[in-house]
DNA sequence: GTTAGCACTCCATATTAAAGAGTGCTAACA
DNA sequence: TGTTAGCACTCTTTAATATGGAGTGCTAAC
């Protein structure tokens, strides 16, 4: 059977109907509202074509007709208004500081939370590889040196050592030579035993500070403390009826405790392949992959820094959620982000 | 009327069966569980003088008695077992590296969120002061210079920052000392114009770096992203029935999502003072001058990593939360902080 | 002071009834 | 041949109505 004018009109009917009430749509409900001019009857013969192709079911006889995942899909694939949100004072309210990309990232997740009334997540950005860009120990104090290492990214780790012997102001010049000299340019594959030996037999007697050092640059680069998630608006998983009674809504609520978890949702969404479209998908129920959320729809979008420095965003609702409004909504937001990043870093 | 050994018994008796249960306990199943021997209609007698007094109340006439707040406060004061919990293993558990005592204290939100079932949070530690110990900058690139600052509490922040003009190595080294000899061991009060001009005054044309550096300065000093929370198991909430129904609990559950909230509750509770009992302190109800934990109570407790250095520890459940196991839970961690945080830092 | 006994209250649960929404099918119509 | 009115049927939702049980307060007797 194929998907005449009539029935795509109808099915479209019945989602949008869907999406705003959550009740099972009846055949007289689509016959007032729209312009077919056609009696519930024939509505009735349709819908029956329809729930044989799978696009509709009824939650039991006598009930009206609910989308199926195989309709969501058709209607974000087809069906979608391109209509613009505008995203309305997000630049004000945006107060982006250079450099504080922490901060963006966790108001951008706390905006659209409350603009879309869906659960929010946004990952910060990961940074492909991470090579040593500079290092440098001081002395603090008497028993401690600060060292701090430069990546390429431009982020910057720092600890505190605590050492035993005395580093005179000599030494650190020394120790800041070698350790640069060798180092500088090379990322955690690269230090093998060779070189690390050349650094200790270089230090002579000090070995034992470099041994320290080197430990530090070792979790410098990698170190996953990259993995900085930001999320917003997890109760709003309570204000839908078909989730808030469910036992996976709990885990839902659970998941966005553990920031591992939810990037493993965002990571396991798709590849960022830095289109145009600011890569907006759109999966649904089972489509998540994640059995928790099979009840649930996820929007992500990945937005890019510069090059190979990109992050994700994620939105997650009810099946039944506004993805007009949620993608067109990203959709901007996307292209403010743009806009802000171009200038930055 | 006067508690007499026999009521205090009666009330333990209710108060510990609501616990457990959360429901109204009655008459006969006192008089069973008691070895007071005594009739229920005894007991009646007892309960209806309690309930007078304002320890119990019925939710409904022909319902058992639940307690009040008066009569948790009773409790808490002076019945509770002092029986101690051994925390097992939480040494292994916490794998504690020196230095990273944000790892350390998310850890204890989630032992603790665990072993009790309910809502937990935990406040990073508060510095009083902070001061300038030292300040380092040193250029990484042609555009770009490191600054470095270790405040007194030997927290060490770092930004790059740009600069038009070229900065050699000899500059570096005078900027710094000029930096150093004006600013170390100086609060922000304490950096007034005078100093700032005098400053300015030393490095001449490079006043724009210097100008720079102080607002990185000023940030650091004043900067209040000390406010480091970690909560767990937020969604404890949702499983007890008293609870979860209400729309207070949404709140809840939104609050644990703005750790500025969060940390509002546990300033708002008491004061530390340092005791030795780690200042457990229990708030039940309308204690906690919280409107929507009017039906929940909090325990908080004070972590102490040296002199001057506070954090602190909150646990949320229900009003018929399980004060002994928490609190003794409570106690036991303490302990093991201590000695943890004994010889570190 | 303690207790058995009893009438009474109120909640929780099950049962039943009624109303409503929606369907599928048939037969008639254009 | 497509459309529609009509009707019987199903199933859910809601309300109304019993019924049982838990618990109390009171009284009178021990």
């Amino acid at each position: 059977m194929e998907l005449s004018e009539r029935k795509i009109k109808i099915l479209q009917t019945i989602i949008r109907t869907y999406l705003e009430t959550g009740e099972p749509v009846g055949s007289r409900t689509i016959s007032k509202d729209t312009d077919l001019n056609l009696s519930s009857a024939t509505i009735r013969n349709e819908m029956s074509d329809l729930e044989e192709m799978g696009y509709i079911i009824q939650p039991h006889t006598s009930a009206g007709r609910i989308p199926t995942d195989k309709a969501y899909r058709l209607y974000v694939d087809t069906m979608l208004d391109d209509k613009k949100i505008e995203v309305q004072n997000l630049k004000e309210e945006l107060e982006h500081k250079a450099g504080k990309i922490d901060a963006l990232l966790k108001q951008i997740a706390r905006f659209l939370a409350s603009n879309t009334n869906y659960a929010t997540m946004v990952s910060g950005p990961r940074y492909k590889s991470k090579k040593v860009k500079f290092i440098q120990i001081t002395p603090v104090d008497e028993s401690n040196i600060l060292t701090v290492i430069v990546l390429d990214n431009n982020v910057v780790k720092n600890q505190i050592l605590r050492v035993d012997e005395v580093i005179d102001q000599e030494l650190v010049v020394r120790l800041n030579f070698i350790l640069n000299t060798t180092l500088n340019g090379l990322d955690v594959t690269e230090m093998n035993l060779a070189i690390i030996r050349n650094i200790k037999e270089q230090a002579g007697s000090h070995a034992k500070v470099i041994d320290a050092v080197l430990e530090l640059v070792g979790n410098a680069l990698t170190e996953d403390d990259d993995l900085k998630i930001y999320t917003s608006g997890a109760t709003n998983f309570l204000k839908y009826p078909e989730l808030s009674s469910k036992s996976e809504t709990t885990e839902l609520l659970n998941a966005f405790e553990e920031k591992r978890i939810i990037n493993n949702w965002l990571e396991a969404a798709g590849q960022s392949n830095g289109s145009e479209t600011h890569d907006i998908q759109v999966y649904i129920g089972n489509e998540t992959n994640v059995d928790t959320m099979k009840d649930c729809s996820m929007v992500t979008a990945t937005y890019k820094i510069h090059e190979g420095v990109y992050g994700k965003i994620g939105i997650i609702g009810p099946k039944r959620m506004d993805y007009d409004k949620v993608v067109s909504t990203l959709q901007s937001l996307m292209t403010e982000l743009d806009d802000i990043f171009k200038d930055d870093i």
